[in-house]
DNA sequence: GTTTTATACATAAGAAAATTATGTATATAT
DNA sequence: ATATATACATAATTTTCTTATGTATAAAAC
């Protein structure tokens, strides 16, 4: 978990992706759902979480709805139709690096 | 090459992985051996690298020998011995964070 | 022969994306 | 009663990069 630094530049691959998976999540849940699929090695922060969402929303990839629950309110997001195909995009990109990265740091692992 | 946001935080474990393997390297000669085995893909620039090779081998991590050849200067570095472990325990953590990120992207690609 | 491209270093200004710190408020568990 | 969890948010700062600029030599192209 020394690695935080690394995942520097792709916060908002991440929320893409889990919104193509989940169709609907707040800000809280996605917090707590990368940390299960993780295993804790990555803790999204709040200061960086909720700029994110906010940018995401204000570039017109989500959309925003905000529910009540008890007395607590909820925001949930999910993919516009251009959010969509942006999802797809950012995660071709990441597998591109994904692979690139592999193959500079371990050549051998990497057989193509 | 959209993704180039992706590469940030890697730079360090890049600079060392290559003079892991190449035992020593120049500034120039480093940005076109990432040019080469990325295919074309990343491309370091110098603004990135110079600062980079500096703090590193402020950091003890880097000796730096200059070369005169023709009229021109080349500063080679290569692996310090605390050099060579942080490039151990960086690669480790590249790794660990190459398989998490495959793990959240792509779920049906990581099995494990 | 002169202009462009390549080689080789460097730094400064600015932008992007995070961390850290702080704030508000409700709900649950100890 | 107090601590932890849920749920949002923003501001100050830091890290890391991009872009722009600068110096200088060498080779290629025209």
């Amino acid at each position: 978990m020394g690695n935080q630094k690394l995942y520097k530049g792709s916060l908002q691959t991440i929320i893409l992706k889990l919104l193509e998976t989940n169709d609907k999540m707040y800000g809280y849940e996605i917090t707590q759902k990368v940390k299960e699929l993780t295993k804790g090695e990555l803790k999204i922060t709040e200061g960086a979480l909720y700029p994110a969402l906010h940018k995401l929303e204000a570039d017109g990839l989500l959309d925003v709805e905000i529910a009540k629950v008890g007395n607590r309110l909820r925001k949930y997001y999910k993919l516009t139709e251009s959010g969509s195909k942006e999802t797809a995009n950012k995660l071709e990109e990441m597998q591109e690096f994904l692979k690139t990265m592999q193959h500079l740091v371990n050549p051998k692992l990497s057989l193509e």
